[in-house]
DNA sequence: ATTAGGAAAGGACATTTGTCCTTAGCGAAT
DNA sequence: ATTCGCTAAGGACAAATGTCCTTTCCTAAT
């Protein structure tokens, strides 16, 4: 649920420290609450967090917003939109204070047409995702909430983030009232 | 929601012509009802589909099943159990007569790993796949039945695939007897 | 300490969805 | 044509979820 990835943070720092003109990638901060993206505009860099947690979520029509997941070191954004050439499909929102390696587009996309380093951990990162998307979505669609709910939490006690009854309710496509009759009825009352 | 891959089909056609012994990729078939690779079992072939269609789904503990996509000719399964070392996350079945070209384990590895080409056509149906789980696991959450089974009534009529009811509740993640609630709400009664 | 304002929690009702069982519809065999 | 048997559709009730509004709780100002 907290996706992280070491592999490609190290192999992001490294290029970093390789690159002689220093201005394919620099480093951004964005303080918490501020959006590394925002979904429907165009995106002017390829990010990859350094530091921080980050949400990526949709915000449909009817106002309601969907988690899709929580991002943190090493997870990139924008990538998807520039390979598939359209606005961005969702926000990314700091949830803590940010820290970015920040891509330009012609870069990056030199570097997909050239390194098969970058290629392989790319593939890593979207066969990871489809499978977590997809396996979510199907037992969100076919399992109670409150069993949905417990994965949740208990996915959340593993990791240190703390989550708003906002994001918990988001993220399992519900309201907060049915969260909290879940939760109560998980007796996590308070 | 039938997907396809037209410049994926040509390069591995393209690949299976030049072959010189004709042991790396070899045509199968499959007939109406049959298994291509089934959950939780290993896969022994990586399969780019040259004809015919398949539906994608997982078996929940519950039993319930749960339709991801249609796959039709161009699309490829077993690749994200080989690049994440697991066994089979859903289930491929073939609708019709289905035939495929298998390549084999060993052979796939390696062109992953030297194969820009390759790589960069991966990218490109993982971005599209990540798009669409996403999108609409956010919008099964966050709208009613009657809205995502219009658009996907909309979608059937747009293509050729005759969609059963059964599959119809799956690929929706609700019963059969909601499916037919709400197709009588839309005025599909018959 | 008291009170006012605002946000979070919960009650009450409406709507939706699922489960279970009955009824209707259809094809095959006689 | 009639009946048997199976499958699909729908009714009735129960459970779950959403909406709306009231109540409770917390904080800040006096």
């Amino acid at each position: 649920m907290l996706r992280t990835n070491q592999s490609f943070l190290s192999y992001l720092e490294q290029l970093y420290n390789a690159q002689q003109r220093k201005e394919d990638i620099i480093v951004k901060s964005f303080p918490k609450g501020k959006r590394l993206l925002v979904q429907n505009e165009n995106a002017s860099k390829i990010m990859l967090i350094k530091d921080g947690i980050t949400k990526c979520f949709f915000t449909e029509e009817n106002e309601k917003e969907y988690i899709l997941e929580f991002l943190s070191k090493g997870e990139i954004v924008g990538e998807i939109e520039l390979i598939r050439k359209v606005p961005c499909l969702c926000s990314i929102e700091a949830m803590t204070d940010v820290t970015v390696y920040a891509i330009s587009i012609p870069y990056f996309t030199s570097l997909l047409k050239t390194d098969i380093g970058l290629n392989n951990l790319l593939l890593e990162v979207f066969a990871e995702r489809i499978v977590n998307t997809s396996s979510r979505a199907s037992y969100q669609q076919l399992y109670t909430t409150e069993y949905t709910l417990a994965k949740l939490l208990e996915l959340q006690s593993k990791q240190e983030i703390e989550i708003s009854r906002e994001d918990k309710a988001a993220y399992l496509g519900i309201t907060i009232r049915s969260l909290n009759r879940a939760l109560k009825s998980l007796g996590h009352s308070k």
